[in-house]
Order: structure tokens, then sequence, then C-alpha cells
DNA sequence: AACACGATGGACT
DNA sequence: GTCCATCGTGTTA
């Protein structure tokens, strides 16, 4: 077993985007002196996934969401915030980091987030591109190269991990918006855990990889 | 070339 | 709960 602070390896992101989802959260990920413990991400399973950007194809904005796994994707959003995914299986996937927790460089953190303190600097997945320094420029790093500006490295594994639906996706089919594709670690200030999260078990995932 | 709108967050009622 | 900043993207023409 790989020690803490070990970066992950490319293999690692060679998989459904589900999976990579599911052990991602505990892990850490760090860029300059911020390094954020991952508390709640989301799952877009390539282009069948109505709810992913991966659905009209590759196009000059996700070309490196299609190119090689392990690596960034890094877009903007309502035109104001960045967004940072981790490209999986090779086929249109990625993991999107929703919301996490400081482990170190939380002065950075905290300029960077208007002075906020608390819970509030990292809930959102625009929160955690802002926090960490990320933006355009970003979009492609490689996250297992160790000489890469972001690195994804091993962290504490969660106890329990919570799913739940979707959110801001009302475009997409009802299917792809109910539990399993957005998980987060239970018993955590350091996400979001609405009422409609619940445990994940190994029968709805499942369920759901059948589709 | 014009258009509609989005994997959001913060301010406000 | 509501409003909306702000701009790249995909769609249509």
């Amino acid at each position: 077993m790989a020690e803490r602070g070990a970066i992950l390896p490319r293999e690692f992101y060679a998989r459904d985007a589900l999976d990579v989802a599911r052990d991602v959260l505990g892990q850490h990920v760090r860029h300059g002196d911020v390094i954020l413990r991952i508390t709640e991400v989301e799952a877009y399973r390539g282009p069948s996934d109505t709810a992913a950007h991966a659905r009209f194809g590759s196009t000059p904005r996700t070309r490196t969401l299609f190119g090689p796994i392990g690596h960034a994707y890094v877009y903007l959003c309502y035109g104001i915030h960045w967004m940072l995914n981790l490209v999986a299986r090779g086929d249109g996937s990625a993991v999107l980091i929703r919301a996490a927790e400081p482990v170190s460089g939380l002065a950075s953190i905290r300029e960077r987030r208007g002075g906020k303190d608390g819970p509030i600097l990292l809930t959102g997945p625009g929160k955690i591109a802002s926090a960490l320094g990320v933006e355009r420029r970003h979009d492609g790093a490689c996250l297992y190269d160790p000489d890469s500006p972001i690195t994804v490295v091993r962290g504490v594994r969660p106890k329990e991990i919570l799913a739940g639906p979707r959110v801001g996706i009302d475009y997409a089919d009802p299917q792809h918006v109910v539990a399993p594709w957005r998980l987060a670690i239970g018993g955590t200030a350091w996400s979001s855990q609405p009422k409609s999260m619940s445990p994940l078990t190994e029968a709805v995932r499942k369920q759901r990889r059948r589709r």
C-alpha cells in the first residue's frame, strides 16, 4: 500500500468514472503550497451521460476531456467560475471536485477566498479552483507527473461515503440526475451533505453500472 | 454572425 | 427563497 503523500499513478484514472470518483474521496490535490483533502465529487461518465460536457463529443473546449487520462480538465462556468475535473477512463469521462477540506496552505486559501474561514471556503466546485489558484492555463496539466503544477496524492481514506442526486443540470435525462453520480464523505462539515444523500451501497453501485 | 444558456456563488428578501 | 454577474460554448443560420 502506497504511503500517504505518494502521487496517485496514471492507472488510478483508467477506470469507470464512478469508481474513480469513489476512490478519490479522501485523497489530496496540491497546487503550490495549497493542499486540499477531497470531500465531495461528481462523476461524469462519457458521451452517453446527458449531464456531461462529453455529450457533444470532442470539441475545442473538451479536447482535454477526450485526451490522456490522469490530466486536469479545467473550464469556465457561468463566465465566472473555474471548475477542476480529473480525466478518467479515456472516453470523455471525468470527475469534478465539488468540495474539500484544507490540509495546508490555509493562508493562501483565505487570501484567494476573500478572507473567509470555515467550510464556506471550500464547499462548491468554483471555490475549489479559486482556493487552489487553478484556471485556464492549468487545463491539460498532468496529475501524476511530479513536476506538474497540480498533483493528486494519497490522503486519508474516508470512513463513510454518501451518494446523492446531481444539482444544476435541469437539462439532463432524469436517469442521469439520481444517485449515485454525486458522492461525499460522511460525517464532515467540509462537504455538502443534504438529507437527499445516503450511504453508497454495493447494490446501488451495481444498478448504476448497468445503465 | 447572432443567439441562448450554463457541471456557480454571493448578495439580498 | 430570489436575483444576477459575466463570457465561452454549442447551435443555428
